[in-house]
RNA sequence: CGCGGAGUGGAGCAGCUCGGUAGCUCGUCGGGCUCAUAACCCGAAGGUCGUAGGUUCAAAUCCUGCCUCCGCAACCA
């Protein structure tokens, strides 16, 4: 039975960091779907990877003193642990620094420039000589180089543009043709509105500021810029040619049916990849699914840092198909989810433990017990029977319509309806008193056996989320799984067949021990981390002469007042007195303090630096403050200081 | 008035498109059962569906104002 073929993609992991548990669950829900899909009949074919170039990583690699290949191969290596240890059966791992994929981009971005839709221009900004980047307006820092600190120039130099706006009717009329296209359909709104209707700039898809990347072939000193370079993994891969020649995968498999990504990137994919698809005249994906976060909920276990949680830790400490059930179940559909060690215990121990684990253990038991394994030599049905059989048959179906809107959750639910209904069979028809009377063997025979067909049933469908625990079932049955075919009908299980010997599939958790033991976990990696990371060495700035430091004028002045400035999230208002005259300061820390933290205190300002406009309001100065933390600044006070007074 | 989403019993969610007994999972309490991992099955308590109005015979569901939270965009001089 072959339903045709299913091209599924996860966006490409950056490999500046390893991946934590929220990038873990983008590639573990693409699995579920890959695994469903497989199953369900179609010819599947799964893609993920790394996006390896960028100014970042090469910076990075320098840091560590390494070759940005060297640094890139470790990253992946991680990545590709990680996905592998989730057990994900992707079938393509796409890196960008892949030779055949850096020549096709380099294909790519010349046809694009041969038929006009790239144009060489000029790319403004602020540049920082030494390091020779460029910086727009809002990525300076205090209008200095936001990566060394020292004064930038304004300057334009070449790059390569794409005509966005040439394409955007078209998409716009795809967007509204296509009202799938775009999923959640929240989504499709906050794109059109805020990007698409105010009209397209022309994107710059080139860089010379770095060298780490896919060079431009006639122009050697511009490196192709992330979008044309990680965008198009998607369909290098399979083996698009730009000069026609694909390969068998591209013919095959493209255009994609899903690309499932983060709704952070939602934009890139459904704005600059559809059109850069259009202008090389190729069919569109038939869906951008941007999923939902995965937030960590309680702060308690570790103080100090921001508490990433990694799928490693969690599958070490609770089980891979425990984690993988969590972020398949507990993350809902369109919104954010939630994930913490006391809502991951429950789930495991209400869901995995009671409702499955212990109704295949304890069916599996029964079997041993009253026939020694071996079962359907007799048949004697009843009317209780056919609910449960009724039901077994309609789950697949209720499954399969799940998963074709991607309701990866509801379609675990319809399985667990199934498997509580099984658990109330047995109930309804009692076994262990059956058991006590030799002349009800056939009915009990039967009982165990519409038991032992849910099971078979129930444990295949739930094979492409929990890979592992269905395979565990199936060597408890005694049995080889069977693929879509197997779950259309009741009775597969031949007579005389004889099942292997019950196994806890998922032990019961005590709670307060576990978090316990979780605390211990983390301790011991603290320790082991320890001797305490060294901070990141502060480039020091090049030397300055007296001089150039009497330039600024650092002066005391008194809060008056402070105020948050209204619908901005950084920014507080203050009105500060110098002794000699008041004036209106504004600073991006209200993320740390409140006004009344602040109104009565002296501070030290930058008292000649330039006016600057920010949400439409003149700030005279600057708040000094020191970063203390990844995400800790603090304010320098100078109570015991005179207003006005002069520092130097 | 930048765009959009959300606010439903202790917790997490569904229901709102197409108004008419407020549903699911967990937790709590009571009962049943003993094959099984103190698991399973049955029952109960607990919600004026953020708030104030409006439309209607009737609103969680439609309309308006307000409050709170969140995402995107802008702003950390």
């Amino acid at each position: 039975m072959n339903k045709g073929k299913y091209f599924i993609t996860t966006a490409i992991a950056y490999t500046s960091g390893k991946p934590h548990i929220g990038n873990t669950y983008e590639i573990v829900l693409a699995d579920a779907i890959a695994r469903f899909k497989r199953l369900n009949g179609y010819d599947v074919l799964f893609q993920t990877g790394t996006d390896e170039h960028g100014q970042k990583i090469q910076l990075k690699a320098e840091e560590k003193g390494v070759t940005p290949q060297a640094f890139v191969d470790d990253i992946a290596g991680q990545v590709k642990t990680i996905w592998d240890t989730m057990n994900t059966s992707y079938d393509i791992f796409a890196r960008t620094t892949d030779k055949r994929h850096e020549e096709v981009v380099q294909k790519i971005f010349k046809k694009l420039y041969d038929q006009g839709d790239i144009y060489k221009g000029k790319y403004e900004g602020w540049y920082c000589v030494p390091d020779e980047a460029f910086y727009t307006d809002a990525q300076l820092v205090d209008g200095k180089c936001p990566d060394c600190g020292r004064e930038v120039i304004r300057a334009s130099e070449e790059a390569y543009f794409f005509r966005m706006s040439k394409y955007q009717d078209r998409l716009m009329q795809y967007i509204e043709d296509h009202p799938e296209f775009i999923q959640p359909e929240a989504r499709k709104n906050e794109m059109v509105n805020n990007f698409l209707k105010p009209g397209l700039q022309d994107l710059c898809v080139s860089r010379s500021s770095f060298s780490w990347g896919v060079p431009i072939e006639f122009d050697p000193k511009h490196v192709i810029y992330v979008w044309i370079d990680a965008l198009s993994n998607y369909i290098t891969f399979p083996g698009y040619d730009p000069d026609g020649n694909h390969g068998e995968l591209y013919k095959k498999y493209w255009p994609a049916d899903v690309h499932l990504i983060g709704k952070d990137i939602l934009r890139f994919h459904t704005i600059y990849w559809p059109i850069l698809l259009m202008a090389l005249d190729l069919p569109l994906p038939k869906q951008v699914f941007g999923h939902p976060w995965l937030l960590v909920g309680d702060g308690k276990m570790s103080k100090s840092k921001g508490n990433v949680l990694y799928a490693d830790d969690l599958v070490e400490l609770y089980g891979l198909d425990a984690i993988r059930y969590y972020l398949l179940h507990d993350i809902p559909f369109a919104s954010d989810g939630v994930l913490s060690h006391e809502l991951l215990i429950e789930r495991i121990n209400s869901d995995l433990a009671n409702i499955l684990g212990n109704l295949v253990n304890r069916t599996i038991s029964m079997t041993q017990k009253y026939f020694g394994g071996t079962i359907g030599n007799f048949r004697e049905t009843a009317p209780v029977d056919d609910e449960l059989i009724a039901l077994a048959l309609e789950t697949p179906k209720k499954v399969e319509a799940k998963m074709d809107e991607l309701k990866v959750a509801d379609a675990i639910s319809e399985i667990f309806t199934l498997l509580r209904r099984a658990n109330k069979y047995i109930d309804e028809t009692t076994p262990w008193v059956l058991g006590k009377d030799e002349s009800r063997k056939a009915r009990l025979d039967t009982v165990l056996y519409n038991l032992l067909e849910t099971i078979r049933i129930a444990a295949t469908l739930l094979f492409p989320f929990l890979p592992q625990t269905a395979e565990k079932i199936f060597s408890q049955l005694n049995l080889q799984m069977g693929g879509w075919e197997s779950l259309e009908r009741f009775g597969l299980i031949p007579a005389g067949h004889t099942v292997g010997t019950p196994e806890i599939l998922f032990a019961r958790l005590d709670a307060q021990k576990k978090l316990a033991e979780v605390e211990a976990f983390y301790q011991a990696k603290e320790a082991a981390a320890a001797p305490a990371p060294a901070l990141p060495p502060v480039p020091q700035l090049p030397q300055i002469a007296i001089d150039d430091f009497a330039k600024v004028q650092l002066r005391v002045a008194h809060v008056v007042h402070c105020e948050p400035v209204p619908k901005s999230k950084k920014l507080l208002r203050f009105e500060l007195d110098l002794g000699d005259h008041k004036r209106q300061v504004l600073s991006g820390i209200a993320k740390w303090y409140k006004p009344e933290d602040l109104i009565g205190h002296n501070v030290i300002i930058v008292a000649n630096l330039k006016p600057a406009k920010l949400m439409g309001l003149e700030s005279n100065g600057m708040i000094l403050s020191a970063e203390c933390g990844e995400d800790d600044v603090r304010v320098i006070f100078a109570d015991h200081c005179e207003k006005g007074a002069v520092l130097g």
